[in-house]
DNA sequence: TGCCATATCTGGACATTGACAAGATGCTCC
DNA sequence: GGAGCATCTTGTCAATGTCCAGATATGGCA
């Protein structure tokens, strides 16, 4: 307490980076928010001040994510289509694990935030548009083809980037993420 | 401690479905221990005779769901094509909601307990093959249509099963779960 | 039958954690 | 320059996971 300012300046942020530090180290799920704390230097009560508790600071990385992977999709979901999108998801769950990790961990979040509400819904508005057929429109029986068609291609990107990150799957040698991706992706049935 | 035995009798057997009982009320991630025990009438430290520590606890119950899961889908292995065994894998996963959060929720278990991976391969086992190519060989190059189509099969189910799990996804109404996912598995390119 | 080795379970202890309350510190705007 | 507020700290509390020593039951062996 000595040589550090009493006021940190950026103390969100900060705690923001030493919890995904801490996630991408030990995992979401025993992550401490004391340790959290520790990191960036601050008292064990600080985060309190920035997040109402433990779920709030995770409910933030969450929110986080969502947007990164917004602005991944969005680089391409102007040309793409959804095979380079489900790639986009794929990359982007493998490249930012603690992020994904929060995302896809049930319990560890605030469901209904708002702030988190509006991050995925941003995603899953990009994902829905890749995914569908172009002219369809929205209101079609639960289970026709157009709905299944969404859902199957959102279920297998989601599915590969989990089986990726428990390591249950892994590119083989000499092999990217993106052309394990692609492999995948084209075993979906052409629209 | 008046009415009850020194000796449980069954103890492990009553701790694993205490816990699962809670994991289904609260899930997983904010399980304890000293819960689980009060729930089973034991002492807080009587589960340690039986599981090392709370992650065995937890290793045992995704043991127990691999091994379910196992049952579940050998039921129509003999059979069913992949369609069917991916139906099989997703009512799995509604109807045993407990065990499978445990099995699909990172950093909640002893990774290679061999217990576990026994159960999960034997399940692997079966998915393998009712996704694969009929007379192929395993050898092949990593990228080939033969493993990209297993990954395909394997990644869409699981993510349908997740997506459904998180409440991401619902059936519509008057729809159930096997309608659901026929139309998702049905997505899939024919071998 | 009697007795001991062992498995099973209890109660107490300790460090760590998330959350809360009250006070100290520094910024901002009048 | 002073009031009001956001920010951060210290102190505290109940709950938790894990460890330890001891109590209790069970089964084998004389």
């Amino acid at each position: 307490m000595s040589d550090r300012p009493y006021h940190h300046g950026n103390l969100r942020r900060a705690l923001l980076d030493s919890a995904v530090e801490l996630i991408a180290e030990r995992g979401p799920a025993s992550l401490s928010l004391r340790e959290v704390a520790r990191r960036a230097g601050v008292s064990h009560a600080a985060p309190a001040h920035h997040f109402a508790d433990k779920t709030g600071l995770l409910t933030a990385v969450a929110a986080e994510g969502w947007r990164l992977l917004t602005a991944a999709l969005a680089d391409r979901a102007a040309t793409a289509d959804f095979g380079e999108l489900g790639v986009s998801y794929v990359v982007f769950a493998t490249s930012h694990p603690a992020h994904f990790a929060v995302m896809r961990t049930p319990g560890l979040v605030h469901p209904d935030d708002p702030e988190l509400v509006a991050a995925r819904d941003g995603a899953g508005t990009l994902l829905y548009r890749g995914a569908g057929v172009p002219g369809e429109d929205a209101g079609r029986p639960a289970a026709s083809s157009g709905r299944g068609r969404v859902l199957a291609a959102w279920s297998l990107v989601h599915g590969l980037a989990v089986l990726l990150q428990e390591g249950l799957v892994a590119p083989g040698p000499g092999e990217d993420i993106e052309t394990l991706a692609r492999a995948v992706t084209a075993q979906l049935a052409p629209a």
